[in-house]
DNA sequence: ATCATTATTGTTATAAAGACAACAATAAGG
DNA sequence: CCTTATTGTTGTCTTTATAACAATAATGAT
């Protein structure tokens, strides 16, 4: 018995719940799978699938076999491709999957410049500030503020990702500039939204972790936004240093030094993080873009 | 193409580093071996191995290849093993690690009760404090001080694994009883040796960590003999609070306190963890002793 | 240079999978 | 309630793929 074919055929019906239809996606006839089917049911001495004439329900030892067997297909479909294309040229659709902010300060310029350097490369970005899983083929490489999901990860420390507290300096004028954590209960905060939600001000006081957050005016996951607001005064906000940069340099935001350091997370060092799967270094594409932006972001911040 | 045939001779040929010594394991001519590997490569356009007719030697990209796919065929064999002994009755080889102390003390009288209950079950035990790789097919349960390796172990929480200091009564008469951390320097120390070495004594002074480690005067990684020397009024052992308690009974052994805990680690709460592979509690004789173990252990401890 | 070992190649036999047709069971529609 | 269309299974034939066996070629060791 072909038994990765079984497995493959298995997989599909229980996909589209229908011999048929996986029957179609393969272009051969229902009976097959159907043969192939019950060979491995009873290679495996188990029901699988319940079949009646009009609908196949799965089992439940089916379902979890079925999770199980299909993450192992698609390791096994990369580690595929990974040795297909190994002394291939960097070519075909590459999928980039960046955090807003990130994506349209920094990432989008030096995507301009890599699509020069490798025209064949398709580029597939999309900016989102949630996870997408890496690991099924949904994305090549992620950047992402967290650390790696598991150990067929590889995470790749790009650039701090220090959040620092900054307001206008005509805010500051009329509002008084802040020297103590605990003035801030007397200002306006803006806040930055991660995927865990609003990002609290927390500081280490005498070893005790304390939430300093001032009274909310504004929360967004737009850092764009949260700047222009601050810019006009609107109160202090917290986000990436990178992010603020532009501001600072300009004159129109400055940066606020307390008694106390404050933070967003307990975690002493965040950072930006290149994601991508170990095994998929090997594929040429993926291993031209990881270098590249590995190499330009670590030389300019 | 049977696929994941090829894979197999293809792994068996790595690993024997022959056709004909692979062929022998798989009761083909070794002309069936070299047609298949033959076709992979074709079809994954790429030479996975080198061969002269003398030695086999496999090229950069089949090792890597061959690491890949070694693992998927190891987790293929243990879904189909999960899947086949899905309704069976609990029975076979069951292995088990734990750490030599945890081990001694409290598994080796539970798994004598096992036994009886599951008289099918062979029980494979290995007593050590290095951890073995779960996930190959060496060990079905581990017991270890540690946490989870990866996200496709699970690991359950058993009980506390809190380091205590303790002196016997003998020994705090002659040598005084230290009240304060920093007398200890003035006291002997017996170390437990972890799998990273001897543990430090440290605590927690104003958010500061401070090792407070007494000077060395016996270091192991057998409890009973750290204890039997601290009973002779050799010193002041660091040691889990489950290992020490029986001496404590007796009165052979005092615990004692400082203004400040002392700790073996900055982690607040250590703990025993049983580890298992996620996929493999389908299978009744994994899924049985991880309930009973569990059961037990925390109903006592 | 010779020999033994080892991988490959050709050929045949056998086993496995696909194609097609026929059949049985069931849900949907009138 | 009966008819009809859909869906999954089973039987038979054909095609394909793999193993077996024998023979050949290549290579490292003596």
């Amino acid at each position: 018995m072909d038994e990765l074919r079984a497995l493959r055929y298995f997989s599909k019906v229980v996909e589209t719940g229908s011999f048929t239809k996986a029957a179609k996606i393969f272009s051969v006839p229902p009976s097959s799978l159907s043969r192939r089917v019950a060979d491995l049911e009873k290679s495996l001495g188990a029901t699988l699938l319940k079949r009646s004439t009009r609908v196949v329900k799965v089992t439940e030892i089916g379902k979890t076999y079925h999770d199980q067997i299909e993450d192992i297909l698609n390791q096994l479909e990369q580690s595929n491709e990974a040795v297909r294309s190994y002394h291939a040229k960097p070519m075909g659709k590459l999928r980039i999957s960046s955090m807003v902010g990130f994506g349209e300060r920094i990432l989008l310029d030096l995507l301009d410049e890599f699509g020069q350097l490798y025209p064949e490369i398709i580029l597939d970005v999309s900016l989102s500030d949630e996870l997408s899983a890496l690991g099924r083929d949904d994305v090549d490489i992620a950047i992402r503020g967290g650390y790696a999901p598991n150990e067929r990860v590889q995470a790749i420390r790009l650039m701090s990702n220090e959040f620092i507290p900054v307001a206008a300096p005509g805010y500051l004028e009329k509002m008084g500039t802040p020297e103590s954590v605990l003035e801030l209960q007397q200002h306006m905060g803006l806040y930055f939204r991660t995927p865990n939600g609003p990002s609290p001000w927390l500081c280490e006081i005498k070893g005790q972790w304390v939430d300093v957050s001032p009274p909310q005016v504004g929360i967004s996951n737009n850092g764009k936004w949260l700047a222009s607001k601050a810019v006009h005064g609107e109160g202090i906000v917290m986000a990436p240093r990178w992010m603020l940069a532009p501001y600072m340099q300009r004159g129109e935001l400055r940066e606020l030094f307390f008694d106390h350091v404050v933070r967003i997370s307990q975690n002493a060092e965040l950072a930006v993080y290149l994601l991508y799967q170990k095994q998929r270094y090997l594929v040429p594409k993926v291993k031209v873009a990881v270098d590249f932006l590995v190499a330009r972001v670590q030389a300019k911040y």
